[in-house]
This record gives structure tokens, sequence and C-alpha cells, in this order.
DNA sequence: CTTCTATATCCCTTGACAGGTATATGCTCA
DNA sequence: TGAGCATATACCTGTCAAGGGATATAGAAG
């Protein structure tokens, strides 16, 4: 499962889909990916139960599935458990995250993705 | 970051550092990986931040380090906030259900945002 | 110093997978 | 029915990463 969200571009079309179901032609354009390489990619993503599709008419809509983040999310909870009693390191780490985002302004930047 | 963690190997590195750190002999022992194994991918693991080590005598003992993993969670975030809305609505419609049977709602407990 | 133990690295082979191009499939509408 | 659009798939090729085996490094012990 972890293979799949490993590629890029994957999760790119997964974070498209947050907002809303997309057609492969609206992902196409708005990643400027060739429609081959989406529809590849979508495939591996429906096998694995990340999205599923319905049909419109010449369009296929896909949409996200939970169950996989879920899972994802299962396979974090030992090491959640584990990252929290490191509070402190948790507040480093913060800390530099800001300070790599000194060139942005201090107004919730949109999401890059 | 998410290539790492796609590995099956490492992520059983990771869940056997999860209790306590281990040397490198530990975990070839304990997953019965070859040794070169074991150093080759706790090489990658540390590069990513993942794990640290320190040395004891000639051993080197190696922990778990929690900013990769609070990536993991952030970028699981979005994600979450979506699934967490389908399971309420599967809860409500199951509510619905159990009502329509005239049937008494078990409380169960909410599952974590 | 020599030897033993623990770990890291090097080299090589192999397999998986991603992208590109061409083509197939399927639906719509004139 | 045929043209045209939207999507899927087949085939080829290059890249990259994992595992195996040999070897290098470094500390410990005698």
């Amino acid at each position: 499962m972890f293979e799949i969200i490993a590629e890029p571009n994957r999760r790119a079309i997964l974070s498209l889909l947050v907002s809303s179901q997309q057609s492969v032609g609206e992902i196409e354009r708005q990643l400027r990916m060739a429609q081959p390489t989406v529809s590849k990619h979508l495939r591996v993503l429906r096998d694995a139960g990340f999205v599923e599709s319905t049909v419109d008419a010449q369009r296929r809509l896909y949409r996200l599935k939970p169950e996989p983040f879920q899972e994802v999310d299962a396979w974090l909870a030992p090491f959640r458990r584990f990252w929290s009693a490191h509070v402190d390191a948790l507040e480093r780490h913060l800390d530099i995250m800001e300070k790599k985002k000194g060139k942005e302004k201090t107004t919730r930047p949109r999401p890059r993705t």
C-alpha cells in the first residue's frame, strides 16, 4: 500500500481528489500529465482501493475511498504514541520548519500541490 | 519519504525499534535478514531521518526519530478530514437503521479524528 | 600484533516500475 | 453509420533500488 503513495504523481492525484471528484481529463490538465500516464496511475490507485470511479457518458469520474488512508493511519499509530513522548523534539522540528519558510508571507500560504 | 517506508523490511525494522533501541545484530537475528541487508536499510533510514545511531563499543545502537513520522501524519491530515466525514455519515446511517428496527442504539466510541 | 567480532561498503545482477508512443475501446451526436 | 472525443491498454525502453557475496574498517581481547 505504501508503494502506491510513494509515487509523487499519484500523491498529486490524490490531493486533487480531496476537494472533489474529477474526470481523467481534468486531472490531466491540472497536473499537466500525459493522458496515458494519468490513466495508468488511476488504474493503480483503483486496484489498491484508494479511488473508485463512476461512468459519466464518455467520462469517468474518480473520487477517493477512505479505507487505505485509514490503514496508513493505523500503521502510524504505534509511532504516534512514540513521538508524542517527544514533544520537545516536535517543537524543535516545527521551529526549523518555520525558519525554512522564511521567504513566505505570514498569512496562510496556499498549499502548493 | 514514502519510498522509505514502502520497503517491507524497513517497516519491519521500524516496528522493532518502537519498543526500544536495538543493535544491528539484534535486528539481524530477530528479522532473520542478512547483515549487509540490515546495514543497508539502516543507512537508508538514517539518511532519511527515521533513525539515529549511537556507538557502543563495536556495536551501533539504532533508535527512532519522530520527525519523519510527523511528516507522514501531516500528509495524512487532509485525507483524515475526508474519511472521518465518511465514517460519521456511515454511523448516522447505521443509527437510522438501528432505530428503524426498533433496537437499542449501542453507544460506540467515536473514532479519533 | 593477531585474531575475533560487529558493522559498513562495494560490485554485480536482476526485477519492478514509470514514461512515451501508438493503438484500441467505447460513447455521443450529426 | 461515421466522425470525434474521452479513456484505457500494449509495447518498448531506461532507470533505479534491492539482495547476495566478498571485502573493508574498527574496536576488543588475548
